[in-house]
Parts: C-alpha cells; sequence; structure tokens
RNA sequence: GCCCGGGUGGCGAAAUGGCAGACGCAACGGACUUAAAAUCCGUUACCCGCAAGGGUGUGAGGGUUCGAGUCCCUCCCCGGGCACCA
C-alpha cells in the first residue's frame, strides 16, 4: 500500500475493473427489488464542465446506494443526438453533422467514464441513429393513427436562424429559448401534436406525482392554465349569426356593453360586405395582424379597436351591444371573441374609457357602493348582483352554476372549460433531424409511411452549402417516391420532427435497447416502469417533462404500456454557477461567461473522487451553488486523512479480521466510537432515503472520521477496542462508495476483501449501540440557557425533575422568584418557569 | 396581478417546536522544518469586559407556546414560472 492516496493509479484501474467484470450490466428479468434510476441523456454539445457533472454524480450516487441496499438497478445513459448545433458546425466548419456528434459523444463518454458514473453502457443509444428513430418514427405515427398528429396552416413561431418553433421554446419576451433572437409571426404548413386533448388529464394527473418538485408541478400547471367558465351564444343582431363568447365571469353577463373580436376572427370577412366603415376595418386588422405576438401579448400595449356598425344580442336579456374588433382580444384563446364588462374587468374598463362606452355596475360592493360614472378602475371583487334580472340580490359567486344553468335551459349557453395551453408544434424546416414518416400523394394526401418500411432514413449526402433552408428538400433521391396506397409517384415530407420527440420517449428504449423488432417490449416495460427516480435541470419543466408525460399518456391509451405517468419520482438539479473574473457576478458556467471549470483538469489534479466528493459537498443538491476552486482541495483533503489512517493501521486492521464488536466489553473511548457509527449509519442512511441530502450525509461522514481519530489504537490495544476500530473503517468505507467509489473500492480491498465493494451490503444500525448511560441536559429559566447538567438517562422525568431542582445552582437562581412550573424534556433539557 | 421557492457568521451551509451556526472553506495564532510544501494543535457570530461573566442575534413587525430559525398573521427584499388567457 502506498502512503500517498494515489488517485491517478487508483481510478483508472477499477474503471477499467468494472468495464472488463461488467458490473453494472443489468439482467432485465423480474427481480424481487428492481430500481430504475434515470439521469436526462445530454445533448452531445462538446465536453463537459463541472456543472454538467452535478447531475450524472447525483445519479450514480443513487444507483450505488441502491445497488447496496439489494436493488438490481437499471442505470442506462444515451445521446439526445438530434438538433440543430451538429448542422450549424456543418454550415461554418464543413463538418457532416453526423461526424461532428459522434465525435462529442465520444469525448462526453470519455468524461462520463473518467468520473467513474456506474453505467450499464450495453444500454447506450443515440437517437440519431436508425435503429432509434425507426422507432421515434413509429411513434410518431402511433399519433397519427389517433388522430393526434395533424397539418395545419397557422401563424407559427418563426426564428430566422432555428426556424420554426414550439410555443414552449418562445421566451416571454419574444425572443428564441435558443438563440435570443426575435421571433416573428409566419404562416406556414405546419404538423402539430394535438397535446390540447390531453391538457385535462395532463393537469389533473399532476395530482398523482407526489415525488415530483412541488414547483415543477406548478409550473406545469400554469403553462396548462385551465379555467372554468361558460359559452354563451351571442349573435349579431342584423345578420343572426351566431357569435359565442366563452367568459369565466358569466356573472357579470348583465353588464355586457360591447362585444370584442380578434382581428382574426372569421366573422371579420363577413362584416366587411357592403359596410360603409369597410374601409377603416381592414385598415385595422390588417395592420394588427402584422404585429408580432410579443407586442401584441405586452400588458403595456395600448388597447386599441375599431367599431364594426353591427351589434350583438345578449341572450339573457335581448339587450343589443355594439360590436368592435380590438387588438387585446385573442384568436387562439376561447371563442376569439369576448364579452366586455367594463365595470368589472379591467381591460373592457380601460378600452370603454378610451372609447367612450358605457359602464354599467352590476356586482355591488357591499362595503362601499359602486358608481359607474366616479370608478376609476374595474370591479373585480365578489359583491350582490344587481341590475341582473332573475338574479338580483345574490351574491355573485354563489348564483354562479345557476346563471350557467339558466342559459343552458334556455339552449343559448352551457359550462364549459378552456385551456391555455396550445397545440405543440413539431415539425422543423431542418436536416438533422429524424425525417417524418409521410408521403404526400396528389391522389391520396398525406399518406403514412407504413410501419413495415421504417425507418425513413435520413440521406446522409446532403448539401450544406445551400443559401436558406432545409437541405432535405433539394435533395431529387430523398424526396421522389412512390405512394404505399396507390403506387403512383409522390414526395416525401421533407420537415424532420423536433429533436423532443426523440427524447419524450427514450426512456423506454433503454429496457430493450437492441431488439429491431419493436420500439419496447410490453412486458419489460410494464416491469420496469415507471423511472423510480428521475435526475436533471429544472429548465426541463415544462418542455421534456411535458411532452413525455403527455406522449406516455397516448402510447397508454394505445394499449401499449400499462402505466400512466413516465416517472414517478423526479429531482430537479441546480445549477453550479461561477463568480466571473471580469465583473465578479456569479453566472451559470458558461465558455462565453468565460468561467468555466473543466474537470479533466481537476481530475488530473485531484481525482474524480475529489471532485465527486465536492460536487456533493457544494450544497443542497436542488439549489444552485457557487463553485469554489479553493474548496475543492478540502474535499481531497478528507480523503487523503482516510487513506492515511488506513494505511497508518493495515497491520492492525488486518489483525483484527474476525473480530467482532460486543458492547458488554468495551470502554468508553470505544464505546463512544461505536456510538457515534451508529448514529452515522443512521443519519447517512437518512439522507439518502427520499430527500437526497448529500452534504448532509457527507458532513456526517466527515464527523464519523472526526471521531475515528480520537481512538488510539496500537498493537497492545484491546481486542474490543481493535474489534470496533476495524468495523468503523470498514463501515466508512462502505457509507462513502456511493459518493467516492474509487478510494472505497481500494480501501476495501486493503481491508482483506476480495473485490468488489459493490457487492457489501449497506451497514444496518445496531439500536443497542444509540443508547447512552449519561447525558448532558440544558438547564433554561424562562427558556434562556442557566447552565447544563450530566445525569443518568435511566432517570424518570420526575426524578429528572427532583435531581435538577435540589441543585444549589438552580435553588440561587429561583432566590426572589415564585417557581410556576417545570418543563423536562426528557434526555435534552429542563425549563424552570419561574415569575418574579 | 396570480403561482412556486428563498432571506441564518467573512463564505458554502447545519438544525423531528427544545443547546443557533454541525460539517467544510477562508482567516489568524502555534507546533514540526534550515526553509517551504504537506501535516498536526488551537482560535474564529456580534457587543461590553483584563477576566469571571453579561447582553444581543436567524429580512421587519406582531401572535401562539414553558420554549420559535422552525408554527400562524401582516409586511419588505431576492430568485423562478405564468400573464391583455376573457
Amino acid at each position: 500500500m502506498n502512503e500517498k492516496y494515489p488517485f491517478e493509479t487508483i481510478e483508472p484501474k477499477w474503471q477499467k475493473y468494472w468495464t472488463d467484470q461488467g458490473v453494472f450490466k443489468v439482467d432485465t428479468s423480474i427481480h424481487e427489488k428492481k430500481y430504475y434510476c434515470l439521469t436526462m441523456f445530454p445533448y452531445p454539445s462538446g465536453t463537459m464542465h463541472v456543472g454538467h457533472g452535478r447531475n450524472y454524480i447525483i445519479g450514480d450516487a443513487v444507483t450505488r446506494y441502491k445497488m447496496a441496499r439489494g436493488f438490481r438497478v437499471l442505470s442506462p445513459m444515451g445521446w439526445d443526438a438530434f438538433g440543430l448545433p451538429a448542422e450549424n458546425a456543418a454550415k461554418q466548419r464543413g463538418v457532416h453533422p453526423k461526424e461532428w456528434t459522434y465525435s462529442n459523444i465520444k469525448q462526453m463518454k470519455r468524461q462520463l467514464q473518467s468520473w467513474g458514473i456506474a453505467y450499464d453502457w450495453d444500454r447506450e443509444l443515440a437517437t440519431c441513429h436508425p435503429d432509434y428513430y425507426k422507432w421515434t418514427q413509429w411513434v410518431f405515427l402511433q399519433l397519427h393513427k389517433r388522430g393526434l398528429a395533424f397539418q395545419k396552416n397557422a401563424p407559427v413561431n418563426w426564428c430566422d436562424y432555428c426556424t420554426t418553433l414550439a410555443n414552449e421554446e418562445v421566451n416571454s419576451d419574444g425572443t428564441c429559448e435558443r438563440c435570443g433572437r426575435k421571433v416573428v409571426k409566419k404562416d406556414l404548413t405546419q404538423w402539430f401534436f394535438k397535446i390540447t386533448e390531453y391538457a385535462g388529464k395532463l393537469l389533473d394527473d399532476l395530482d398523482l406525482l407526489d415525488k415530483w418538485p412541488e414547483k415543477v408541478r406548478a409550473m406545469q400547471g400554469n403553462w396548462i392554465g385551465r379555467s372554468t367558465g361558460a359559452r354563451i351564444e351571442f349573435s349579431i343582431a342584423e345578420t343572426d349569426d351566431p357569435c359565442p363568447v366563452f367568459t369565466t365571469r358569466p356573472d357579470t353577463i348583465y353588464g355586457v356593453t360591447f362585444m370584442a373580436l380578434a382581428p382574426e376572427h372569421p366573422l371579420v370577412e363577413s362584416l366587411l360586405k357592403n359596410n360603409p366603415l369597410a374601409a377603416g376595418i381592414k385598415a385595422f386588422v390588417e395592420r394588427e395582424k402584422m404585429v408580432s405576438a410579443a407586442e401584441r401579448t405586452d400588458e403595456a400595449t395600448r388597447k386599441e379597436g375599431v367599431f364594426t356598425g353591427f351589434h350583438v344580442r345578449n341572450p339573457y336579456n335581448g339587450e343589443l351591444a355594439p360590436l368592435w374588433i380590438t387588438n387585446y382580444v385573442l384568436m387562439e384563446y376561447g371563442t376569439g371573441a369576448v364579452m366586455a364588462v367594463p365595470a368589472h374587468d379591467q381591460r373592457d374598463f380601460e378600452f370603454a374609457k378610451t372609447y367612450g362606452l358605457p359602464i354599467k355596475v352590476v356586482i355591488q360592493n357591499p362595503d362601499n357602493p359602486l358608481a359607474a360614472e366616479v370608478m376609476k378602475e374595474a370591479y373585480v371583487e365578489d359583491g350582490t348582483m344587481v341590475g341582473s334580472g332573475p338574479f338580483d340580490g345574490r351574491n355573485n359567486r354563489e348564483a354562479m352554476t345557476d346563471i350557467i344553468q339558466h342559459a343552458k335551459d334556455g339552449g343559448f349557453g352551457e359550462f364549459t372549460t378552456h385551456y391555455r395551453i396550445r397545440d405543440w408544434l413539431i415539425s422543423r424546416q431542418r436536416y438533422w433531424g429524424s425525417p417524418i414518416p409521410i408521403i404526400h400523394c396528389p391522389v391520396c394526401g398525406a399518406v403514412p409511411v407504413p410501419e413495415k418500411d421504417l425507418p425513413v432514413l435520413l440521406p446522409d449526402d446532403v448539401d450544406f452549402k445551400s443559401e436558406r433552408g432545409n437541405p432535405l428538400s433539394f435533395h431529387e433521391g430523398f424526396i421522389n417516391t412512390t405512394c404505399p396506397t396507390c403506387g403512383k409517384p409522390a414526395r416525401r415530407e421533407t420537415d424532420t420532427l423536433a429533436q423532443w420527440i426523440c427524447s419524450c420517449w427514450y426512456y423506454l428504449r433503454y429496457v430493450n435497447p437492441r431488439d429491431n423488432t419493436v420500439a419496447y417490449n410490453k412486458a419489460d416495460v410494464d416491469y420496469w416502469l415507471p423511472v423510480d427516480q428521475y435526475i436533471g435541470g429544472i429548465e426541463h419543466a415544462v418542455l421534456h417533462l411535458l411532452y413525455s408525460r403527455f406522449i406516455l399518456k397516448v402510447l397508454h391509451d394505445a394499449g401499449t404500456c400499462s402505466f400512466r405517468e413516465p416517472f414517478n419520482a423526479l429531482f430537479t438539479q441546480g445549477m453550479i454557477c461561477k463568480r466571473s473574473e471580469k465583473d465578479g457576478q456569479l453566472y451559470k458556467m458558461s465558455k462565453s461567461k468565460g468561467n468555466v471549470v473543466s474537470p479533466d483538469e481537476l481530475i488530473r489534479e485531484y481525482g474524480a473522487d475529489t471532485v465527486r466528493l465536492y460536487t456533493l459537498f457544494i450544497g443542497p443538491p436542488e439549489k444552485d451553488a457557487e463553485w469554489n476552486d479553493a474548496a475543492v482541495e478540502g474535499s481531497c483533503r478528507f480523503l487523503r486523512r482516510i487513506w492515511r489512517r488506513v494505511y497508518e493501521t493495515r497491520d492492525l486492521l488486518l489483525a483484527a479480521r474476525g473480530l467482532t464488536p460486543d458492547l458488554a466489553k468495551m470502554a468508553t473511548p470505544e464505546r463512544n466510537l461505536y456510538r457515534k457509527l451508529h448514529e452515522s449509519i443512521a443519519k447517512i442512511t437518512h439522507d439518502l432515503e427520499g430527500a437526497f441530502q448529500f452534504n448532509t450525509a457527507i458532513a456526517q461522514i466527515m464527523e464519523l472520521t472526526n471521531a475515528l481519530e480520537l481512538l488510539k489504537v496500537e498493537a497492545n490495544s484491546s481486542d474490543p477496542c481493535k474489534a470496533v476500530y476495524r468495523e468503523t473503517i470498514e463501515s466508512l468505507v462502505i457509507l462513502i462508495s456511493p459518493f467516492a467509489p474509487h478510494i472505497a473500492e481500494e480501501l476495501w480491498g486493503e481491508l482483506g476483501h476480495p473485490p468488489s465493494i459493490l457487492t457489501a451490503p449497506w451497514p444496518k444500525v445496531n439500536e443497542k449501540a444509540l443508547a447512552r448511560d449519561e447525558v448532558e441536559i440544558v438547564i433554561q429559566l424562562n427558556g434562556k440557557i442557566k447552565g447544563r447538567e450530566v445525569i443518568p438517562t435511566r432517570l424518570t422525568p420526575a426524578a429528572v425533575e427532583a435531581h435538577v431542582m435540589a441543585q444549589d445552582s438552580v435553588k440561587a437562581l429561583l432566590n426572589g422568584l415564585t417557581l410556576r412550573k417545570v418543563v423536562v424534556i426528557p434526555g435534552k433539557l429542563v425549563n424552570i418557569v419561574a415569575t418574579p
């Protein structure tokens, strides 16, 4: 054994051993304790920094801990390999996206291995491989079959650089989530998935995800955005055309003083005919259609509109209200028409004030009666209904159901629910993605490629030099085909699938990754899934995680699996930031900020175990953390201490093999260490179950190490002392193995065990070891600490009280005071309550 | 505006309603050394005091309790999500 901690030799040695012995290969057959631990697979962008590493290190600690607990753990890794950067590299540097991607995969795989992460590499997959995307295309066909994949001509989010974007990829300020450029609306025919059909299920089932962070559930809830209310059938008085509205406030129906239409509303066209106001209306509508979505939906944008000359009839009271077209009504939500109630809606109020439209109070404030003429803003609180026909005098909240029922009975309305979520735009005008398995036939229309013809291969020989757009659309060999239905010449769809589609089902594929006859085997996924623990970044809260839930629900409804949610428990780790040397500000690690820490260099200098230990010790794993170069040294120092301790006492430890700690024979020092050991096992086990508190688990190992150094053990020490010492070191090595596995393996060998420590069971708590004869309690007077006292633990609370009250120091404290009460908390404290 | 998190030493942070600051980083003092590195020992919330000791202290203010960083109410600040969504 080397005196110096030789991480540089032991780490490659054990990594080779793990690989050669295949210790992380998983037999996926039925086993009594299975555990599927999944870390979000990365986009192969190049090399990783220590911030990326946190994700994998956490997953590895969980995997190794569960293995020690006797679980058969499935821990796979792969590559989310389709995407834009590869194509940009092709354009800028002339490297083929495939070549660029696979070379990055090689780099990153080497890095993961140098961290010693436990993966079953036999299950490695890359979404850009035909054996994988064949099944991504199959997933598309399942949705298509169920009418959930459709094309429509629609204004889409367009970024000049990234082409089309899903709503989820557009920042709230109207910039592209990926590149930060301005997103504009563009009218294009695109493919969508009908995620709106699953809005209710996706929202309701969030309640099942009690092992997900509240934050992620809240974010998905916000994104889906359910509103319940009523659909009310207004009609245009002059033409009798129906003009339904959606409202969450049917209680204000008698306060409607105008109707507001979106500029894109289909009725607008018909309103222009023979209309003397047509020119003005047209100008307004045309202008609004040019305005970007971000600008349109900015609250600061002035509310503007134009009167149509028409009126709508309110079905509740037959009253007529003027029909306007306005910029603040969105076509995508509800019916694109809003019943405007200026008295009780702030937006309608502002509009009414601008255009001098009437304001009619129908919900009276019981505390401070409203008068329409002097109102400064809309009254949106609850109150008593007035001017509302049969509902006068009722509380508006309580009357709500009756109001809608009234419309239902009268045949002019119904209860409805609306969602904010929009259908999911999945097509991209890009090369480096999975082709959409559709053939456009001039006779048969859009025909799905038969499953037996999958995959639709992405051709390698494309021209990236072409000016703009999708190189696939210039590739004649790819485009020209025949219709699977009628056999006539037809053209392939040249759009590719957004990378999100590839990553929203990959967790299913890991169970049978090499089976080329099915996407996944039902019996196997039913056994291994849902994923027991999913680990990844918060940035996927409403993208990947929502898409995955949606796709899985569809696959469930298609009968291909029996579970309804893909991920049982979710853990979102915080980002690692570092202060910039330029401006002293804290930033997420990135090349552009120049605050990237390379794991490769650190591993060379300190070893992978140090980097792992520091990464886990840096703070609570769910919170962002600041990387501190100097503190890394501390983790290395700690590992060196453990190493040295074993080195210095190695002969003694080997000689103590076979000795068993016997509580009855222990002297105080070893008894104390033995207790500390078992306290530590309890604490660390607690910290690794449920919430992942690696930082406090590691702190506890440090405390145990500190306690260990207090025990003087020599060749002539007693057997009980040697036995405790050996058991402590052995347990310590197992306890640290999920965090620093290489040194743990090496020390395990030095203790005389055959490899591998992965077969060693997690230590068990000996309850008897936790017992104490004496305990120090605190003596408080009115909650303030006044002293301490060591007392036997066998005393009853009454005896403790008697003992404490008999002390001279306590009597002195009570001098001049009247005793009111004594509170005894066994093993903790005695609080004496007294007043003057 | 609505929703979800946070606010504790010089720094990262700990604390089932029961000793605030465990564990670590940094700093300072000392030992070892010709010296340095490494290692080891000690000090380190703040205020008053030579000391013994006393007082204050977990964003602010109230409350519940024998006892509050922790529970309740009101508010301030920071981060994140949603938002002209009818």
